[in-house]
DNA sequence: GCCGATAACGTTATAAGATCACATGGGGGT
DNA sequence: ACCCCCATGTGATCTTATAACGTTATCGGC
């Protein structure tokens, strides 16, 4: 649904925020943070864990859990449903991917180790997303949960609209 | 997965913001508002539109799709998927019902006919949904989407947590 | 009032997303 | 060396959502 193998074969060029950078490196970078991460706080990134989140370096974009699924099989992994799952939920629960609900995927955090309240943009013609921060809880919001008695533990922040690339395209 | 029959017989005593209020008054209101803005705006409320839009104000929580099939059944609607779906897109589309994507489900707007851009915040433990106004596009999310050259076109924000009632129990 | 276009409906089938339950295996701590 | 826990692999199943296609109702023009 999301989508499929990357454009760029080189390994480069792929948007992050929205802008292009040198790739190969920032996914290197982050996949020896995260090791370093886990070795710090006794967290077991095994290999089915690494891969996965390699994956979503890689690929710089929301994937669904069969995508990953796909690629998990294509390395020699298990080809089951869970097994995917299971690697993405310790991702998750450990802030080194978010779920995008309005997509049902995945994409690695941009923001690795800082303290999480992503917010997401996310293009609704190329998928492309893009996190950014955010502070819903200063906002109308948390003043409409102060006024209700509403405790926010959480909170979902997904923009659906049009990148730059696109924007661009659309008007050539 | 979301919920079933609601627990309150007599059609009162339901959570709307968070508190209760006198129910059956403020269903058919909400249902002739609707009714209203149809004929207005040369829009068709179909009976089982309209008879989604009823289950959904009745509940006033979020159902699941396959929830409001089960209901559509009852009363003698088409029983496939399609059929609830294509009603809730057309009530989502007009802004008469919101999906909440956290939860996959759905719920009558509780402010109708005002613009549109809502917040939502989701008790973890009872499923209890308030609505409640946002303007995202105009803090951190909207500066950052200026600056990368994004155009926001909606907006999805849902805050998860408890609500007044559950922390009281917990409480207890 | 009739007719053509359009939109809504109903049904079958199937895709996509997610979880349960249970057996096996590997690593770390004592 | 042992045990136990956690993680993995697998099969089955469940929920959520869409595709495709024929039929029926409704609206607007005449």
């Amino acid at each position: 649904m999301t989508s499929e193998a990357h454009p760029q074969p080189g390994g480069h060029a792929v948007p992050l925020g929205f802008e292009h950078h040198d790739h190969s490196a920032c996914v290197t970078t982050a996949l020896k943070a995260a090791e370093a991460r886990c070795a710090e706080e006794r967290l077991r990134l095994t290999p089915v864990r690494r891969k996965v989140l390699e994956l979503l370096l890689q690929d710089h974009r929301a994937l669904g859990a069969y995508a990953i699924l796909d690629r998990l099989r294509e390395e020699g992994f298990g080809s089951q449903p869970p097994v995917a799952y299971r690697a993405l939920d310790f991702l998750v629960e450990n802030g080194f991917v978010h779920k995008i609900e309005r997509l049902n995927a995945f994409v690695a955090c941009a923001h690795p180790g800082q303290s999480h309240s992503p917010a997401f943009m996310i293009c609704r013609i190329c998928d492309a997303v893009a996190e950014a921060q955010s502070a819903p809880a200063k906002g109308a919001l948390g003043a409409a949960a102060r006024a209700a008695g509403f405790q926010i533990e959480r909170t979902v922040v997904e923009a659906e609209g049009i990148c730059p690339a696109c924007a661009e395209k659309a008007d050539a």
